[in-house]
DNA sequence: AAAGTGATGTTATATTGTTACATTATACCT
DNA sequence: AGGTATAATGTAACAATATAACATCACTTT
C-alpha cells in the first residue's frame, strides 16, 4: 500500500500495483462478507491499469461481451462503480466525471486528490492535516461534514520538469 | 459583502444579497473592461436568486425568450456562466453540476463550500487555512496547484436543529 | 421444488454539456 | 457618419454522462 503513494510518481512496476489492488478487494469483500464477482472484479481492473482517472464510458468500451455476445450496457458499469465506491475501492472524482482506484480501500476516508492537468496522474494523499485543520472551522460554523474530500488540480512534478509548467 | 457570510445560514433580506452582487458584478465589470450584458446579467441575477446551487438547465428555463419570441438554446447558458465564471462572479460546483454565486467575487479565489445536503443551502468560506495546510504537502510532493477548492457535504446547522441530522 | 435475495440484462430515457457555423450588436477608427 | 474589427448571441445538431423501470438469472435456504 505504501508503494503507490511513495513512488506513484516515478516509473514503477505497475503491475505490483494492479495485484495489490486485486488482492486488498478480495480480501476486504471477503471480510465484509460481499461479493466480488466478475464484473465488479473487471471493472477494478480497469480502473487500476494506470494511475489516471478513467470514465464510465471508457470502462464500458473495454468490458468484454457477455455471454450473449452483446456489449454490456452502461448500467452494469455504474452498478459496479457503485458498489466498489460503497467499499472505499474506488473513488470519483467530480471534476472529472471519472473514476480511479483507492490505494488505501477500507480506511477512514477523508482524503485529498492531486490532479494533474497535463498527464492526468492522480496522486492520493491522506486527509488528515486538512481535517486538522477544517474541524474547528466546521465546528465554528455549526456545520457537520460528511467526508471531506478535495481535488486539486495543477501540474505534477514530472510535468513541470519536462516544462510542461504552463 | 460581509453581509451574506456573516447571516446566510438566518433568514435575512436575500434582496440585499442580490442587489449587493449586482452591484459589485457592474462594478467589477467596469473595472475590467468588460460587458455585463443583459443575458450575462440576467443569468447572474437567477444564480443568486437563493444561497442554493442551481443547475444550468433550470437556469435556461428561467430565462425570458429571446426577441425572437424563442427559448434561448442550452449554450446561451453556459456561455454566460463561463464569462461569469471566468470572472469570478459565480463558482460551479462540481459535485452537483450546478452553479452559485460568489460573495466575494474578484478576490483571490480559494475557497471552502459547506453544501448541506438536506436543505441544499451553501456557505462559502474563504480557504487561506487550507491553502497554509496544504501549501507544504504540495510543496513536499513537488506539485503545483492551480486552485484550492473544496466541496464538503454535510449537514448545516439550521437543518440539524430541525432534527435533519440524518 | 419453492421462495427469497442479490446480481445482471435490457430498453428506454434523462441530464448535462459541446461543436460548428450563421447572424447581430457594439466599439473603434478615420 | 461610415466602415471595419471584435465581441456577443442565435441556431441546430449532437456528444457525454447517468438513471429508471422492469425482466431474468443464479445462488442459497428451506
Amino acid at each position: 500500500m505504501a508503494h503507490q503513494d511513495a513512488i506513484a510518481y516515478q516509473s514503477h512496476d505497475h503491475h505490483h500495483c494492479i495485484e495489490g489492488a486485486m488482492k486488498a478487494a478480495r480480501q476486504l469483500c471477503r471480510q465484509r462478507g460481499v461479493q466480488l464477482t466478475g464484473q465488479r472484479e473487471a471493472v477494478l481492473r480497469l480502473v487500476w491499469q494506470s494511475h489516471r482517472p478513467v470514465g464510465a464510458y471508457d470502462l464500458l468500451g473495454q468490458l468484454p461481451d457477455n455471454r450473449n455476445g452483446r456489449k454490456p450496457a452502461p448500467t452494469t458499469v455504474y452498478r459496479a462503480l457503485d458498489f466498489l465506491r460503497e467499499h472505499g475501492l474506488v473513488h470519483r472524482l467530480d471534476s472529472l466525471n471519472a473514476y480511479i482506484g483507492c490505494p488505501h480501500p477500507g480506511q477512514q476516508h477523508d482524503g485529498v486528490f492531486l490532479i494533474c492537468r497535463h498527464c492526468r496522474h492522480v496522486q492520493e494523499l491522506p486527509g488528515e492535516r486538512v481535517r486538522q485543520t477544517l474541524k474547528p472551522l466546521l465546528t465554528a460554523q455549526g456545520f457537520s461534514p460528511d467526508a471531506l474530500l478535495m481535488e486539486i488540480p495543477g501540474v505534477c512534478p514530472r510535468c513541470q520538469q519536462d516544462g510542461e509548467g504552463a
